[in-house]
DNA sequence: CAGTGGTCTAGACCACGTG
DNA sequence: ACGTGGTCTAGACCACTGC
């Protein structure tokens, strides 16, 4: 079973590199189930022909993009993609005491359409191409605060046009298109509410809003949601982290 | 010289936080100074009393928190508080091609008064502290387009109001205090520009703005800094990224 | 108790930048 | 050629979890 992770010999990568493509493939075609355990640091070296310390530089990498959970004493495991996990990362707005809101969601128009050039310059794809676009509202209790304009490529994301789009997108990319979402850029600038915007979310027109322009990349860095987004905030805020 | 790395006995801290924290008091304290090259891995965990794989793992956690650099082939260096350096790293607004912005700086009316409550929370004070407090405008060219009200410490920044804040503050912490700004957290909201912040940056009342509460951390993960500005971005965004 | 991740060692070789 | 950081190994022991 031993397989030795022989390279050609113009590679530069580093072993631990290729332990964690190798790794990663696992995950992303479905071989490893989310929640499920994944064998022990001394069986991936084994496998993957390495040393021990050098699987586990592997193992770290993915933990560290939060692809892996370790456990002490118990193992470690495929992250499982619920809608808590992802709605923690990022969906970051804050009550003033702190806490974090958890919105609700409600869809509406999913239309299949051709690339706008915004939309093909962030999402990286070919003149022509076609794309997923819906709408959302998201609600704090019974008030909306939150319109999303959502934009997919429909090339990854076949058949997503017929379902109805849940609460929470990012598993379902994860569980049905093998697409885990790493990480995501925001742009954010302030904003007066159109008088469209501000219908839809019970406010004045010309009420301050921030608008969040979002990229999502996925685990390959490819960007593979585009999302513009207005946010109604009354006694929240958005927050940001530099490390 | 080597100094064996012995710990209490009911120390269970690892090896390499101990050396970690070595580290972190040599750059602190001023024994190695910004841009000075350290002792290389091997002397350092001779030093310490540690392997060098051990020894590499606390250098590694300083350069991943950018205090240190690592050049291969060269060597590994102290930071060198630049304004560059801290500009690039906590001041993320870009033009809409990407660029970064790098504004100028004009403060004014630099007082010592005791903490407010708000103050005394973000930066964890006692009551009846006493902090500094200064305003700057950031100009983009010759239009202002920030507001920034400042408030720090007087307890850690002492004789600050006496001098007039330079263009960038955190390289004067770094130099002049040993203060080293790790991580920053800030809260977003968008707001109307009332009517003296509208004045000074030579807009209508009104004007939808940015406003960003900015905490400073430093190395310790004390907040040393509580600054609240209005942007006003025009062809630009703040950027922000999740992991 | 056995099995897991977490730490640590001593030594080896490679890749890179400087002199 | 030399010294640096970067990678890799084989083996050891510790700390935690669950049986």
């Amino acid at each position: 079973m031993a397989r030795k992770a022989t390279q050609g010999k113009g590679n530069k990568k580093p072993l631990y590199a290729s332990v964690y493509e190798e790794l990663v493939e696992r995950v992303r075609s479905g071989q490893w189930m989310p929640g499920q355990r994944i064998p022990n640091e001394f069986q991936i070296a084994a496998e993957q022909g390495v040393s021990q310390g050098t699987a586990r530089k592997a193992v770290s990498r993915l933990a560290a993009e939060n692809l892996l959970v370790r456990v002490q004493g118990l193992g470690t495991f495929v992250v499982e993609p619920t809608p808590e996990h992802f709605q923690f990362r990022f969906f970051s707005v804050f009550q003033a005491n702190g806490k974090r809101i958890i919105p609700r969601s409600r869809s509406t128009k999913c239309k299949v359409g051709t690339a706008s050039r915004i939309e093909r310059m962030a999402l990286d794809l070919r003149r022509n191409a076609r794309v997923v676009r819906f709408q959302r509202l998201r609600m704090r209790g019974r008030r909306p605060f939150v319109t999303e304009s959502i934009c997919l490529p429909a090339e990854t994301f076949e058949g997503l046009v017929v379902r109805s789009p849940p609460d929470t997108l990012y598993d379902l990319f994860q569980r049905d298109y093998g697409v885990l979402i790493k990480r995501i850029e925001e742009r954010i600038t302030a904003t007066a509410a159109d008088a469209k915007t501000a219908a839809k979310l019970k406010i004045a027109p010309g009420t301050p809003l921030l608008r969040i322009q979002r990229i999502a990349f996925a685990l390959d860095d490819r960007p593979v949601e585009l999302r513009v987004s207005f946010y109604h905030l009354h006694r929240a805020h958005f927050r940001a982290a530099t490390e």
